[in-house]
DNA sequence: AGTTTTCGAAACGCGACCGTTGCGTATCGT
DNA sequence: ACGATACGCAACGGTCGCGTTTCGAAAACT
């Protein structure tokens, strides 16, 4: 926790109802789309209805505020079911694809992918909270599949998992109003790319 | 071209060079990762050693710079040499990967990634000069490989090219000092590919 | 009741960049 | 030579966001 201390309990507390404004405005922008160096401190206080004190009283800086509003972020992990692979990765992708859809969850590949140059160490922090654990459980479905025999054993984990992913990635990041996602984009990518990952 | 109309030859010619180092500024900096709203065109003016006044004689504004800068990119159009389809996609790959690394060739994915929301004009452009124009060359790799028999006939070809597209631009996209994108990953991911894409 | 801390609001001085203008110089056509 | 235009440079007034300070009111404690 990047919070400034808070001191003592002594005169009045800090309102809850702030702290969630603000947290909810800077994650709301970052979903629009807003650049973190584009986000300031200014729009943050106005679009919560408070006052920049009030942020500057619990975080000494952007970069600090937006990694904390980052970390409240309970975003959806997909829990492989482990009944067969193909369900699995589909289950898997259709999250991502939710993803691109809901605001709040944008932030997700808003960050990842914009913000590693400017950022290192936001994006140091985000990688290790949100990126490294869903590649983990990635890739720990492949290699299920593998043991079960499924999936063929010598199968390139990384390379599999990248085409998977970054098909998605590359599709969520170029849809919009005009290029939309189409909704069976996970079964088509799963069933093509199992034609050469499944055991002969 | 939006370059604002030059006068007759009345008086002193426009400088070559001056226009050479406002656009080389652009470009440079925006394939470090400078997003459009943060180039200034201040910025540009005092990296390309110019005054103001001698970029704003040429364009209305930043983001009519930026397109024409863009448009004089004359970047590696992959040149399939219609052998066979792995040496051909292995070839296309290859080409996306020397572009994460040369600083002028990172323009285009920084531009195609970063500023679709935002300037969705320019990004237009961008899609119809640059992006479109390989989509195309790439699906009609695929096609071919379907048309002599290498590749399924009921290949999805919109997923075969997202996967391997994706795939790659995944792993530019990530990569960096602590991250590089591995040499053999365009052999990796079409041999993984094409298990699955070939004719049986 | 009195103390302490937080609240939202407003204003501060500072710096970056905007797009424009004027300056003195340089380089072209006539 | 001379007029026209472009050059780099510096300064303009204006906007925005920075991080800080001050203010009166509100909300907890002793």
């Amino acid at each position: 926790m990047t919070t400034i201390q808070e001191s003592a309990g002594r005169g009045r507390p800090r309102s809850e109802r702030a702290e969630k404004a603000i947290v909810d405005a800077t994650l709301d922008m970052i979903g629009e789309g807003v650049t973190v160096s584009e986000l300031s401190i200014e729009a943050v206080a106005n679009r919560a209805g408070v006052g920049k004190t009030t942020i500057y009283r619990r975080w000494a800086n952007k970069e600090d505020l937006v990694v904390d509003s980052l970390a409240t972020l309970r975003l959806p992990m997909p829990e492989p079911g482990g009944t067969d692979v193909r369900a699995d990765l589909i289950e898997f992708l259709k999250v991502m694809r939710s993803e691109s859809g809901e605001l709040r969850n944008r932030c997700i590949t808003n960050i990842a992918l914009n913000e590693a140059d400017r950022y290192p160490d936001l994006y140091r922090r985000f990688r290790e909270l949100v990126i490294e654990p869903r590649r983990e459980a990635f890739r720990q479905v492949l290699r299920r599949g593998m043991a079960t025999g499924e999936l063929r054993p010598d199968l390139d984990v990384e390379v599999a998992m990248s085409m998977l992913v970054g098909a998605m990635l590359f599709h969520t990041k170029m849809s919009g109003p005009a290029y939309p996602v189409p909704g069976d984009l996970p079964e088509r990518l799963v069933d093509e790319a199992l034609r050469g990952f499944r055991a002969s």
